[in-house]
DNA sequence: AAGAGTTACCCCACAATTCCCCACTTATTA
DNA sequence: TAATAAGTGGGGAATTGTGGGGTAACTCTT
């Protein structure tokens, strides 16, 4: 599972460092492959045959079908296949750099069976956000019995 | 598989440049042409026997049925087979670079079975439009465990 | 039918990015 | 406080993308 935060610059060559717990995490797995995809926000970062599973469901769906396309189009096609490097980063895609809106400080957040990939600033708002709708989650969270 | 976002720019010439990645699955295909058609807000890219499976079937469907032929005419009639150049480029027809509003910075777009062309402006927008639905596409997302 | 202008296609040269190293600094652990 | 691990920065080769020249084909005009 992945848990916790980590900080990490994004240097000047868009390479972001993966924290060592995350890594280990895929390396237990047996399979070191990242795949990067698009959120609303930020970027998510999946191990490889976690996202496989997703991909290749989606892959059966139509092909002209507007709503598949819509969602072909927001969260699988920016899926980018990754390894780290021997230092433990990868290099984010610059679109997908852009679209998150990463430079400088980078906050990378534990989803349990996959993390994000934040801008510092964003990733704050977002917390702003939730919490500003906390009451609605609450809820939410006793119906689920939690 | 086509996947990931790359940026490219169109230059003077009408020429757009498709990515590494997306070459080598038409190499490793066994066919390296390449169909370009029109869709709603974008162009559309095909390997040539993607292609021919959609352009076939909608070959014998009614040659007068309105809905058919407005199909035909929206979809299928742009379709333009290239090859690419020496140095990875395909030549955007000038009719479909109006169409799709291309000019500067364009967005290619993997789509699994085929990859989109958009301008830069357009995705992005095409995307905000995208999440103002997204009730549409919780059904999805359900069913995929995102 | 000939010439001017445009467009497409081939080529080469340069620029930018990515990938693969190695070295250094900062944390963590013993 | 040494020793190990984690994270950061940067050099350099290889790959990928961009710009542009030149020639051939094609269109349009006269």
């Amino acid at each position: 599972m992945f848990t916790g935060w980590s900080i990490h610059a994004l240097d000047a060559k868009g390479r972001l460092a993966i924290p060592a717990r995350f890594r280990d995490v895929l390396r237990d797995e047996g399979d070191e492959r990242l795949v990067l995809t698009t959120s609303e926000r930020c970027l998510v970062a999946y191990p490889y045959n976690e996202w496989r599973a997703v991909a290749d469901k989606v892959s059966r769906l139509s092909r002209v079908d507007p709503k598949v396309l819509a969602f072909r189009r927001y969260f699988i096609s920016g899926a980018t296949e990754s390894l780290c490097d021997k230092q433990g980063r990868v290099l984010i895609p610059q679109p997908l750099r852009e679209l998150a809106g990463l430079d400088g400080q980078v906050y990378l957040v534990g989803m349990q069976h996959n993390f994000e990939i934040w801008d510092k600033d964003r990733w704050y708002a977002e917390r702003e956000q939730i919490s500003a709708n906390f009451g609605d989650l609450s809820s939410f969270m006793a119906d689920l019995g939690i």
